[in-house]
DNA sequence: ACTTTATAACTACCCAGGTAGTACTATCGT
DNA sequence: ACGATAGTACTACCTGGGTAGTTATAAAGT
């Protein structure tokens, strides 16, 4: 569940248009992202096949074409990155991060106060347990 | 500010032992990082090399040996790389990522309860603004 | 049937992080 | 003076992300 869900920039991107879309062919996958990079439909698809062989996305024949699927979701590329930095960076203590974080950038106070009451919502569940 | 501070892992390692001594030979990282590592002296030395052409570390020599000081900060360094991941997984919303972090993690109510306090403090901060 | 076109496979690069061996040089101990 | 030691420089190699050309194949149009 580790080393597997760190991804590269382009491999981000191409996973976000496997998430929204559910799945796409190698095509539909670059005309999703030739605006944002201009990139050659054949950068496309070898990204994808060395994405399949780090078992992030699989793909299905559909005709002649190859439709691939994701088979890793957000939440978890999510977690696995955010884990690998908060270790880098703070040796994995996530309340560390999350208080830099909040110290060292810019938030503004709607969002504070939105935060105010997650946190504090949170702290009752842990409270309970 | 940017490419700069997005170091790897080792390169981390380095300068933490760096930015703890404030500057230190080759062999001194070395040993510094022999218990956790374990690695040839030889490749700190290169890493060392490495760095100091990406700009992060300068050498001075003293007698015969390289001393190199960090050229960068802890805090620059982690504003950059906290950045880039807030940009590749939230498009740069680091109010989300926050709140990401706090849902999806497991954060004791110790520490809860001094975020609580931190983003309190944050929120009438930014209500004076 | 023959040409265009779409698609996938293979191959090749570049770059940066990481790892280390080998070669050279200067210094130090005897 | 000479061999061991310490230190740097150079070179090489692996991996993974990223980018794409070239080639093979199959389908589709005329």
């Amino acid at each position: 569940m580790s080393r597997r869900n760190q991804l590269g920039d382009l491999q981000l991107a191409i996973m976000r248009v496997l998430w929204s879309a559910g799945e796409a062919s190698v095509s539909a996958v670059h005309r999703a992202l030739w605006d944002e990079r201009g990139l050659a439909p054949t950068t496309i698809a070898t990204m994808l096949r060395k994405m399949e062989q780090k078992g992030v996305v699989s793909h299905v024949l559909e005709g002649r074409k190859f439709v691939y699927r994701p088979e890793t979701t957000e939440a978890g590329v999510r977690r696995s990155m955010v884990a690998q930095l908060a270790q880098r960076l703070f040796g994995g203590d996530v309340a560390a991060f999350v208080s830099y974080l909040i110290s060292e950038n810019e938030i503004d106070s709607g969002e504070l106060f939105e935060l105010e009451k997650l946190v504090a919502q949170k702290g009752r569940k842990g409270q309970e347990a």
